[in-house]
DNA sequence: TGCAAATGAATGATGGTTCATTCAGTCGCT
DNA sequence: AGCGACTGAATGAACCATCATTCATTTGCA
């Protein structure tokens, strides 16, 4: 978090100025901005590699190299190939939710909820096609993954749109007569369609229109007649 | 097909059968039958395998063993590993659509075909959970799987259905303002996502009756006012 | 006996991980 | 300020476990 605003300095001029920074390791917080500087190197560089290649398919020596770093460097702020993976997962859907919940807070409509959720979605996905084909392919390929570490993360977002159509529901503007939880998997599931497809299409279009068209037929399936 | 039936039984059972017809393999059919014979066990040992430790996870000898078939053997009826996530892949959607077309061929109003469509689909998958793990999970753990192989297929199942909801918009029973295509990934994105959450489950509910939510909110947002 | 099918031990490549070594930068002392 | 000792981050070559694949040998049926 506090390295958030770093992060969005152009790579050189970060490195540069942490450089500088430690020369006073007298400040705790500069050390560890240096050190995160590194680690997302390494972060942005394997979801890079891992998309382009594959998770399977990627060496670390790929990931380290990309990162402009020596492979046993990727040992010293990852504790295995695998808890990249973990990381990238870990912090995408961490901003995700929590930018997601700080938006919807302020939003009356139930319906109004879900468009933006939709928005959201194919936004951030659509603004940095490596980490959706991370997130779309790489992040499903092992069972074991998917239910041990993705549950958590996956299982939050689904509530979210779940509670926001129970809402709709006690409002009166959804029918009653669907089960909160099936819509909620129903909306995900179209969502992440148009995520998957738009990765796999070669011609590249904007992802975030899409979210109207999702709309336009969710909201006409579970609106109130 | 003609292993459908087999499918069903204990695998032990079904090995120690195929076990003994190999030893009278007077005729030439039977011969071929001999040979398709000890091939399906390795692709059903393969579907098995990939399933519970994921396609990157799993040995060939992992493979051969539960196929009761030593390492080589694999290799007489397959080129490589990656063949037989091929042949997984080729075989299953080949009966998909086959059926499919089928079945819809003596169906009349669209929206029927379509409900028939998503039963058929969870119907399917929901038979043979193994299979339905490899599909969802396994089968997409590689870009390159996924636009180079699963294309063909995909593209034409999602082009069945898309063709389906043209024919409703031309015969006035579904809403002309949204774009067939989308409309299919929609709807196909549903059916995935059910298929998915169902996998990942621990409790073991019926896949199939997923069919009519699904139908519930898709139809009501589609169907012309 | 002859031949095709099956075997499974051996092979060789691959790639995750380690660790001895380097060296830029800091500290403490004069 | 200047100098030697020290620190620990970074390196990347080497290690070695892991498998996909091969092939010389065996098996068993006709």
């Amino acid at each position: 978090m506090n390295d958030g605003s770093f992060s969005r300095l152009p790579p050189a001029v970060g490195m540069h100025f942490f450089r500088l920074m430690s020369r006073i390791p007298k400040n705790a917080a500069a050390a560890r901005a240096a050190v995160s500087d590194k680690r997302n190197a390494i972060h942005r560089a394997a979801v890079e590699v891992f998309a382009a290649k594959g998770y399977f398919n990627s060496k670390v020596a790929d990931v380290a190299s990309a990162a402009g770093v020596a492979d046993g460097t990727v040992y010293l702020y990852f504790k295995s190939k695998e808890e990249i993976l973990h990381y990238i997962f870990d912090r995408a859907m961490e901003e995700f939710i929590g930018d997601g919940l700080r938006e919807l807070a302020e939003i009356e409509a139930p319906d109004d909820k879900l468009r933006r959720v939709a928005e959201l979605h194919l936004e951030r996905l659509g603004a940095d096609r490596d980490l959706a084909v991370v997130f779309q392919v790489e992040l499903r390929g092992s069972t074991k993954f998917m239910s041990e570490f993705s549950r958590a993360g996956f299982a939050k977002y689904l509530d979210i749109i779940k509670k926001t159509i129970d809402e709709g529901q006690k409002a009166g503007s959804f029918r009653k007569d669907i089960k909160p939880i099936v819509a909620a998997k129903i909306f995900y599931g179209a969502l992440d369609e148009m995520v998957t497809n738009w990765i796999l299409s070669n011609r590249a279009y904007p992802l975030r229109p899409m979210a109207n068209e999702v709309m336009k037929i969710f909201l006409g399936g579970i609106a109130a007649k």
